[in-house]
RNA sequence: GGGCGAUUAGCUCAGUGGUAGAGCGCUCCGCUCACACCGGAGAGGUCACUGGUUCGAACCCAGUAUCGCCCACCA
């Protein structure tokens, strides 16, 4: 039964496939998820929301292709594939593209404004609005930058089920949040706590351990002398690169062992300027061999502060503020009239300008005997931020992730154990990050577009909060506001007052809701029967850079939650690099943006590039290989054309001739290695092996029965020929199918019913029945002699269609038998007059051509 | 300082025990009736280095060097 060839061109063109294809997918709901079936029938996939604000880079294109590539492969084991897409819009970023594209700034004080319209073009002046107004803004705008990436997903032809789409600041999302959040609560693995934070001073925010980095600065050295209280002629010199925070020493430290300093411990100076007086410890934390061997310890310059803050328990003076300035009000611990005027003439600066000032008046005043000893050191930096982070003290929500408790820690670096890593050793990435965790997770953050934290706290009489006991949301009120919600047993009008309540301002980091992105597309609390069929999911996939945040967190969260893992394998991503191997740019123009490059490579060849990155190993972007890719998707469009031209069709006869057999044989051997390859989420290397067995399908074997096919050779030869071909064809286009959905989907098309990306893996087995008998050394053989054909009209620079009088063949008995099987394709393709067998003791095949 | 990864042709990279591979680029040839957005042929590599295991090492082991990433350090 031979179908109709309906609608080959006779060109055919890669032009407008995706305007073609995606539509129809979309309308037919090739991708559409069927919850019909039974978890074992089901492949969940829990895909990263990217950040809806900016734009979408060629590294999103990267790591979005391999995981849609997985997808397509599992689609066609005949898994209902579950591959919801969502986009993380709350948060940081989308504040920051707020304020820059409107020229406003939130202001929480201010009242909400209906009739708000912002201004058309920012002005150099921003505008304060309201929380609301300026959560409304931050709406309008993801929505509208969701569009585009939704558009930009689907031109590169994702086979996301995009009713399954989400946002992580949509009600569902931030009541998903709020739920888990007051679980953690009641289950005591949220707390709340006062203590030094790392803060961000330019947004007025706390930061976790997960969102650092470290940034090379310049620095100085400014040694200092601190007069001894014993005898104050006496000098103990310390070098600091923070002299502004002198106001806020409470100790100088030197190591135990120190000869120089053993003598003083228990003594005392006084600080310079200030005269306030400070012990002299010992702490094995302090470095002989840094600067004078002793240091000013104070509260609080780095996180060696804290720790010594902590460990030695010295006093609080702290002086530096939310905004990051030198506090105003000028500290009781500062008595004498010289340092309360010092202090005057600091308070309200800038660190840097805090910096000027006291190094100029110690200077001055004599308490420094050299001049600054200028160096290049790392500050922590927040992630996102532009200036140093400071450490103050605030109350803020933790959650527990084993930061502070060994066996929890023990068991999260198992859980990672348990994980099925591709590749394998990226596990290590996460141990590593576990293992080093030096707190709990700090939850809460002093900022305006997020999800809200879902508690208040009662105010006692003298109007001051009851912080230990947190009034928790119901979770029927969720998602909640507390800034505009009432709990439980009060009334609005009693928010703020003596004996009444106020809501907590802050709201939650990005990590603690999008470590919930499979209870959010699960229906975890919400659509049980759904979260039965997708949990524990089978595949997250993402990349390297955020094992530390996102994959640990979703880890931390499902344990502590379901007491499992979240899914069963992670597939792990490389970085694009610029073709320097430098981290790519974030702007390199509109060549690189990924719309640009899908429009003028198209997407196929935009996934083959894509495709071609190994799992887990960074990739140069490289132009070159769309253009390959670009070359692979028009070389079957074209040779399918030519099969189907011939009328070749599946199972219209018998493969008899041994030529056919053995390609099929190789066919079904491509097939393994291929569905090996892919078991092991090897995508590149499936590729790769399709790649390479339809090039030499082309050049060899097609121009080797080409001749027969037209059928010069008669009836049956042909029929055997086009039989195989058909065969191939149509396994192959199942096999690049997975990386090249549009111009698969085109020829499928033209021959066969239903879309090919709901179509059947090809099986060997399948391959080996219909090709039972076949030797692929024959084929090698062949392909031999015909290379050796081709060489010598090559080299005396004759035309391939120049006949050559005269083939010897030389080799063993068995190889040239294997030759004799394929001399009429080879006489034809090669146009060779005469074939000459000398039998011969070499291994080796040797061919002789006289033209 | 610790960890992970990389080092193979001019370039980008496959290849995990059995006679060195692909694509691009380069050279030469060919408008052969699927394809000039093409086809054919060719040149080009002591597989970073040093030792070891093995009949045999690009591959396994130990060490060295260089590069990248992560972490620690930050007075």
């Amino acid at each position: 039964m031979s179908a109709p060839l309906r609608d080959v061109p006779d060109k055919p063109t890669l032009e407008g496939l995706e305007d073609r294809w995606a539509p129809v997918w979309e309308a037919k709901g090739i991708y559409r998820f069927d919850r019909s079936k039974n978890r074992a029938e089901i492949y969940s996939i829990d895909t990263p929301p990217p950040t809806a604000s900016g734009s979408l880079h060629v590294g999103h294109v990267f790591s979005y292709t391999h995981t849609d590539c997985i997808a397509r492969y599992k689609r066609m084991r005949g898994f209902e594939v579950f591959y919801p897409m969502g986009w993380d819009d709350n948060g940081l970023p989308t504040e920051r593209r707020v304020q820059n594209y409107y020229g406003v700034r939130c202001d929480s004080s201010l009242p909400y404004d209906p009739d708000f319209v912002p201004p058309t073009e920012p002005s150099k002046d921003q505008v304060s609005i309201s929380r609301r107004n300026f959560v409304e803004l931050c709406l309008a705008l993801t929505t509208e930058d969701e569009k585009t990436f939704e558009a930009m997903w689907r031109q590169l032809g994702l086979s996301v089920d995009w009713s399954q789409m989400y946002q992580t600041i949509d009600d569902h999302s931030r009541a998903t949040s709020q739920r888990a959040f007051l679980a953690n609560l009641a289950r005591g693995e949220a707390y709340q706590s006062e203590a030094p934070t790392l803060w961000d001073v330019t947004y007025r925010t706390a930061v976790a351990q997960a969102e650092l980095e470290d940034r090379e600065r310049p620095g100085a050295y400014h040694r200092i002398g601190f007069p001894r209280v014993d005898d104050p002629s006496d000098r103990l010199y310390i070098e600091t690169t923070r002299p502004e925070l002198l106001a806020a020493c409470v100790a100088l430290v030197a190591h135990p062992d120190d000869e120089r300093y053993k003598a003083m411990f228990g003594s005392s100076v006084r600080t310079p300027i200030f005269d306030v007086e400070v012990p002299i410890l010992a702490h094995t934390l302090a470095d002989p061999d840094k600067g004078s061997g002793i240091a000013m310890i104070c509260t609080f310059g780095d996180t060696t502060d804290v720790t010594w803050w902590r460990e030695l328990s010295l006093p609080t003076r702290p002086i530096m503020g939310w905004d990051g300035r030198i506090i105003a009000k000028t500290p009781d611990w500062i008595e004498s009239s010289a340092g309360r005027e010092q202090y005057a003439a600091i308070a309200g600066t800038t660190a840097f300008t805090s910096k000027e000032r006291m190094v100029e008046a110690l200077t001055s005043a004599g308490f420094v005997d050299r001049e600054p000893r200028t160096i290049t050191h790392s500050v922590k930096f927040f992630e996102k931020g532009d200036k140093p982070l400071e450490i103050v003290t605030t109350r803020q929500w933790y959650l527990r992730n084993g930061g502070r408790d060994a066996e929890l820690r023990d068991r999260l670096v198992a859980r990672g154990a348990e994980i099925k890593w591709h590749p394998a050793y990226m596990q290590s990435r996460y141990t590593a990050w576990v293992e080093g965790l030096v707190g709990d997770w700090l939850v809460s953050r002093q900022r305006f577009f997020g999800v809200p934290i879902p508690v208040w706290y009662g105010l006692d009489a003298s109007g001051q909060p009851n912080y230990d006991e947190p009034i928790a949301a119901t979770t029927d009120a969720l998602p909640v506001d507390p800034s505009s919600a009432t709990p439980p047993g009060f009334t609005e009008a009693q928010r703020g007052v003596a004996g009444g309540f106020i809501g907590d301002p802050d709201i939650m980091d990005t990590w603690a809701t999008s470590s919930l992105t499979p209870q959010i597309v699960g229906g975890w609390q919400h659509d049980e029967d759904l979260w039965g069929r997708v949990f524990p999911f089978d595949l997250r996939a993402q990349a390297h850079d955020i094992i530390r945040t996102w994959l640990f967190s979703t880890v931390v969260r499902s344990h502590l939650e379901e007491d499992a893992l979240p899914w069963t394998h992670a597939a792990i991503s490389g970085w694009i690099l610029d073709p320097d191997r430098k981290k790519m740019g974030k702007s390199r123009g509109n060549a690189m943006t990924p719309i640009g490059l899908l429009e003028e490579h198209g997407a196929d060849a935009v996934r083959y590039w894509a495709a071609s990155g190994r799992p887990g190993t960074d990739t140069a972007f490289d132009v070159g290989q769309m253009k390959v890719g670009r070359r692979l998707a028009i070389k079957i469009l074209n040779a399918s054309n030519f099969v189907l031209g011939l009328g070749a069709r599946e199972g219209t006869a018998a493969v008899t001739e041994p030529l056919d057999l053995a390609m099929l044989d190789a066919l079904a051997t491509a097939v393994d290695a291929a569905t090996e390859a892919f078991e092991d989420y090897n995508y590149s290397r499936a590729l790769e092996v399709a790649e390479a067995f339809f090039w030499s399908f082309c050049d060899d074997h097609v121009e080797l029965v080409k001749d027969r096919a037209y059928g010069t050779l008669g009836d049956e030869g042909a029929a055997s020929a086009k039989a195989a071909l058909a065969t191939a064809l149509s396994v192959q286009l199942r096999l690049f199918a997975p990386f090249l959905p549009y111009v698969t989907e085109e020829v499928w098309s033209w021959w066969q019913d239903g879309s090919v990306h709901r179509s059947q893996w090809p099986t060997a087995a399948a391959v080996r029945t219909l090709g039972a008998g076949g030797d692929v050394a024959i084929a090698t053989a062949a392909n031999a002699v015909l290379t050796a054909i081709r060489k010598a009209k090559s080299d005396a620079k004759l035309s391939m269609k120049e006949t050559a009088t005269r083939v010897e063949v030389r080799g063993t008995p068995e190889a040239l038998d294997r030759v004799r099987q394929s001399e009429p394709d080879l006489r034809t393709a090669g146009r060779v007059g005469e074939f000459s067998y000398l039998p011969h003791d070499s291994e080796r095949l040797e061919v002789t051509v006289s033209l």
